[in-house]
DNA sequence: CTGAAAGCGCTTACAG
DNA sequence: CTGAAAGCGCTTACAG
C-alpha cells in the first residue's frame, strides 16, 4: 500500500497542494475539502516522509544531544529533561555518547550526522573551547557544562564556583575543619573540576582554613568505584579527613562506601558532601547533602538558544546563560 | 559554500556517479580519480545529505529505542548497550521515552516518526501484545522485557521466574522464612511483576513454605520511592518479613532506606534482594544482592534481530530470544 | 481557494 | 571505468 501525498491526493480527487495544505495546517481550505482529504488520510494511514520534507524544507525537526554517558545518572537525568523541554518544540532529541574521548568529541562537534540534525546540545568533556570553536559544522551548537575558555559559543551553566564555595562552607560552619575534596581532575576534562576546586578553596580561605593539597585527591572519572578508590588512598595515606567534599554525587556515594568499608561513620566521623542532586542520594543512607542544580531550568535554556539560532539563522553573539541551583543539606553533612 | 556532490563533481571534473561511489567505497575507480576526488572532498568538507540519501534508498540509519523513562537506572544502562551494539552497524539510536503511558506507547508503535527511523526497539509497559501486534506501522519491531502474551512479535527476554524463584530460594536457603515481596503490579503494566511474583511464589512452594498474601506490597511504580513506601507499609501493618524479594533494585534501594528509618538492620533483621544489577547496589550500604541480567546481550540480541528483519524485508517467524542472568550474592542477603 | 511543476541532494539502473 | 538522467516524496513560488 502507497500512502504518499499524491496517493492521498488521487483518493480525496484533488491535488498534492491541497493535501499538504491540510496535512501542515494551512488556513484557507474549503471545509468540504478538508474533510474530504482527511478522510482520504486516515484511510491511507498516511504518515508524512520525514526526509523527503528536509530534503525540501532544510529541517528536520530532530536535535542531538551529546553527552559523555547515559548510564551516569546526572546525564540521564539531564537527558530526560532535554527530551522533555524539546518535545514543546515538537523535536526529537537524538542521544550521542561520547565517552569524553577527544575523537569522538571531535566527531561529534564536526556534526557527522550529516543533515540528520538540525542542531547540537554537548557537554563535552576532552575538547577545549577553542577545538570547539573551530568545528567545521555550521549548525547551531549550545554548549552544558562550566568552561572557563569558551570561546564565542552559546552555553548554559550553573555558578560552579559559587556553588562549591556555599557547600563548603556549610561543611566549615557545621564544625569541621579537616575537609578532604574528591574529584580534582586535569585541566583538559572540562572546567567543572577546576572550578568546584576554586570554590572548595575561597570557602576555606574565606574561614581561615590553610589549604592542605595532601587532602585533595583526584578523580580520572566520576563514577562510584572513583570515588570509593579515593577516599581509600585518603583514609590510607593518613590524611585524617573529618569531612569531604565530592565534586559529584556518585564520587560521594563511592566516598560513602569506602568510609563504611573503613568502620568510620557518616556523619559521625567524616561529613559527606556531593554534587549534583542524583535520585540516588535522596534514598542512600545516610541520605546525602548536595548541590541540586536546576536540571529542568538548564535543559530548558539550552534548548530555547537552540530554538532561537534556528529562528534567526544563527546570528547574533553568543549567549552565556545561567540556570540556578540550591544547596540542600541532608544527613551526610 | 555549496559541498553537494555535485560541486564536488565539478571540482574534481568528473560527474556526480563517481563522487558517489568513492563516497560509498564501490571499488572500481581508477586510483588517480579516486585520488582528485576525495581531495575535493576534502577541500570541500563534504558531508552527505541524509535526508537525500534515506529519500532515496529508504534507510536512515537510524534506530529508536523506547523505554519508560532514561532515569531509571536499569534503562538508562541498558540504553548505553543498544547505543553500543548499533554502533557496530553504523546505526544512530533515537530515544524516546513513553512514561509507560499507554497513549504515548501506543503512538511509539504507531510509527510517529514518520520514516525517520529503519526499525524500533521497544520496551512497553501498558500496551498489550494484542495492541502492539496489530500496530500500523509496517517497520520491524523488537520487544524488550517479559510478556505472557506477545503475539507475534520479535522479542527478547530474560528468564524472570527462573531468575526470580532462584533469588528467592537463597532468601529461604539462608535461613529467613517470613519473606516479603515488593513490586506487585496490576496485570497490564507489562509482564515482569507477574513473572517475578510467580517465581517468588514457586520458590517458597518448593521449599513447603505457605504463600501469605499479606507480605506482598503493590507498587505502581517501581522508583526508589515506590520501594520505601511499600516497605513502610508493610513494616507498619505488622507483618514482620525477616527477608523481602524487591522486584527491582530501586525499590530495593528504597526499602533499604525505609529499613534503617524503622531502626531495622540489613541483612541481620531483614535480608534485601533486588533484580537488574544497577550500579548503585554495587556501592550501596550494604551492597545489594540481586539478579544480574545480561544486558549488553540483551541490547546485542535486539540489535541482531532487528538487522535481520531489515535484511530480509521482515519476512520470517517471529523470534523469541533469551538473554543469559546471574544472581550475584552480595551483603544485604 | 486550488493546481501544475520545479527542485531539494542523493542513488542507481542503463548506456557506453 | 565513467556519464547522463530518472526519480525518491515533499514544499513552495507561481498561476489562475
Amino acid at each position: 500500500m502507497r500512502n504518499r501525498l499524491k496517493d492521498v491526493a488521487e483518493r480525496a480527487g484533488v491535488s498534492v497542494k491541497t493535501v499538504s495544505n491540510v496535512v501542515n495546517g494551512y488556513a484557507h481550505v474549503r471545509p468540504e475539502t478538508r474533510a474530504r482529504v482527511e478522510e482520504a488520510l486516515a484511510e491511507l494511514n498516511y504518515r508524512p516522509n520525514l526526509s523527503a520534507r528536509s530534503l525540501r524544507s532544510g529541517r528536520t525537526g530532530v536535535i542531538a544531544l551529546a553527552v559523555p554517558e547515559l548510564d551516569i545518572p546526572y546525564f540521564a537525568e539531564l537527558a530526560r529533561h532535554v527530551v522533555d523541554a524539546a518535545a514543546t518544540h515538537d523535536w526529537t532529541v537524538l542521544i550521542d555518547q561520547t565517552g569524553g574521548v577527544p575523537e569522538r568529541e571531535r566527531v561529534v562537534a564536526d556534526g557527522v550526522r550529516g543533515q540528520l540534525i538540525d542542531g547540537l546540545i554537548f557537554s563535552p568533556l576532552a575538547l577545549t573551547g577553542a577545538e570547539l570553536a573551530r568545528r567545521a559544522d555550521p549548525r547551531p551548537m549550545v554548549l552544558l557544562g562550566e568552561r572557563d575558555d569558551h570561546g564565542p559559543l552559546d552555553h548554559v551553566a550553573v555558578d560552579n564556583v559559587a556553588a562549591a564555595r556555599e557547600i563548603t562552607t556549610h561543611l566549615i560552619a557545621s564544625g569541621r575543619r579537616r575537609i578532604a575534596a574528591i574529584g580534582a581532575q586535569r585541566a583538559t576534562s572540562g572546567a567543572s573540576a577546576s572550578m568546584r576546586l576554586t570554590g572548595y578553596k575561597q570557602a576555606l580561605a574565606a574561614e581561615g582554613i590553610r589549604f592542605d593539597p595532601r587532602r585533595v585527591a583526584s578523580a580520572a572519572n566520576w563514577h562510584r568505584a572513583d570515588g570509593a578508590t579515593a577516599m581509600a588512598r585518603l583514609l590510607e595515606s593518613g590524611v585524617r579527613p573529618d569531612a569531604v567534599f565530592c565534586f559529584n554525587d556518585t564520587l560521594a556515594l563511592g566516598a560513602m562506601r569506602a568510609l563504611h568499608e573503613h568502620g568510620l561513620r557518616v556523619p559521625d566521623d567524616v561529613a559527606v558532601a556531593g554534587f549534583d542532586d542524583i535520585e540516588d542520594g535522596r534514598f542512600s543512607v545516610p541520605t546525602l547533602t548536595t548541590v541540586v542544580p536546576d536540571k529542568a531550568e538548564i535543559a530548558r535554556l539550552a534548548v530555547e538558544l537552540l530554538a532561537k539560532r534556528l529562528a534567526t539563522g544563527s546570528d547574533g553573539a553568543p549567549a552565556e546563560l545561567t540556570a540556578g541551583y540550591r544547596v540542600d543539606l541532608r544527613e551526610s553533612a
